[in-house]
DNA sequence: ACGGTGATTGATACAATATAACATTGCGAT
DNA sequence: ATCGCAATGTTATATTGTATCAATCACCGT
């Protein structure tokens, strides 16, 4: 049984406040606009907080349209376009992040500071503990200026099993061996 | 006072002899595959070929189609599948990469050597450069592990201007420091 | 050579992801 | 009020990738 799993890490435990992780991300995401001068409009906000609120998972474009469409008092579901203007604005922003190697989105876990994110995907149930990667970040800035190459973008992604869906773990050993 | 550098790192100049760099990468797969007991087929030699012929740039999987098409006796042009399907097997292989920022793919570089790739892509001539990435793989699973996370796969691709395409028009290059 | 077996390819249809192009709405400044 | 601009709505389509099943090919033991 698993008493106290303490996630030893990025990823969040099941038993974590995330309620404090949305408001704190949405309060964040209104800060960090007015200061830029930029527009947080009810559908980026609803969409953010879609994003927040998935619990620190991936969640595709056309998921978010789903929801959406459940969340909307006339259920009247948007068309693509509204929702990925809506995630390249908070892209954009910093308040999101897009996982190229799945195709899909996340909220920003720390939306205040400016950093170069990284990621580990869980391949299995798609939760996304978002790093911090400023020592390998530097590694590939070092990397780029040797090469004569102006870094615009930098996408580090790690697939794999977190710790949740990796089959060695030890709380659980009545599946095991199947 | 030869303007002609060596391009001074990872990205091949124009006048690199590319041709060998094919036969060299097609040697190597042929080499490989029979050490893996796994069979080069003519079609996964033949997308391969195109993709090593590209000359270090990433291709789409629709545009290998349109080239096998091309380069097909009768022009006759493949359904999507045999070409994702060559291009699996290929990647499994270790023989191609899947660059995933840009859904496009590369005939490997070192195809002799495992190895923990990362990229450096031109946003704009879509030029790849396939770096080795020890150090910063060293990083990754460091990470990983201390998040309890099971390391499958790593996604590096850096995303910018190549050495041809930035805007530097002058030869100093050096003086950027981040 | 013969037939069985699994890998490979062909072929059809479709799913999933993303964007182009243009119309409409809202909202502040003049 | 109305002009200008950003944001959103709307329609259609482009791009990327798979599911499924049929046909074919290579290999292997006999």
């Amino acid at each position: 049984m698993s008493s106290r799993l303490r996630t030893a890490g990025p990823f969040p435990g099941p038993d974590h406040d995330h309620a404090a992780c949305v408001t704190r991300g949405l309060d964040a995401a209104e800060a960090r606009c007015a200061e830029a001068g930029a527009r947080l409009t009810p559908l980026r906000k609803r969409v953010l907080e879609l994003l927040l609120a998935e619990g620190h998972r991936a969640v595709g474009a056309y998921d978010l349209l789903d929801r959406l469409a459940d969340t909307d008092d006339g259920g009247k579901r948007p068309a693509p376009p509204a929702v990925y203007r809506a995630l390249d604005f908070l892209v954009d922003q910093g308040l999101a992040h897009r996982l190229a190697s799945v195709n899909a989105f996340i909220g920003c876990a720390w939306p205040d500071a400016a950093h170069r994110p990284q990621f580990l995907i869980c391949r299995d149930c798609r939760a996304v503990a978002e790093l911090d990667g400023g020592g390998l970040a530097r590694n590939l800035d070092a990397a780029a200026e040797a090469a004569g190459f102006t870094l615009l973008d930098a996408v580090v992604e790690v697939g794999g099993l977190c710790p949740r869906c990796r089959p060695d773990e030890t709380s659980d050993p009545d599946a095991a061996s199947a």
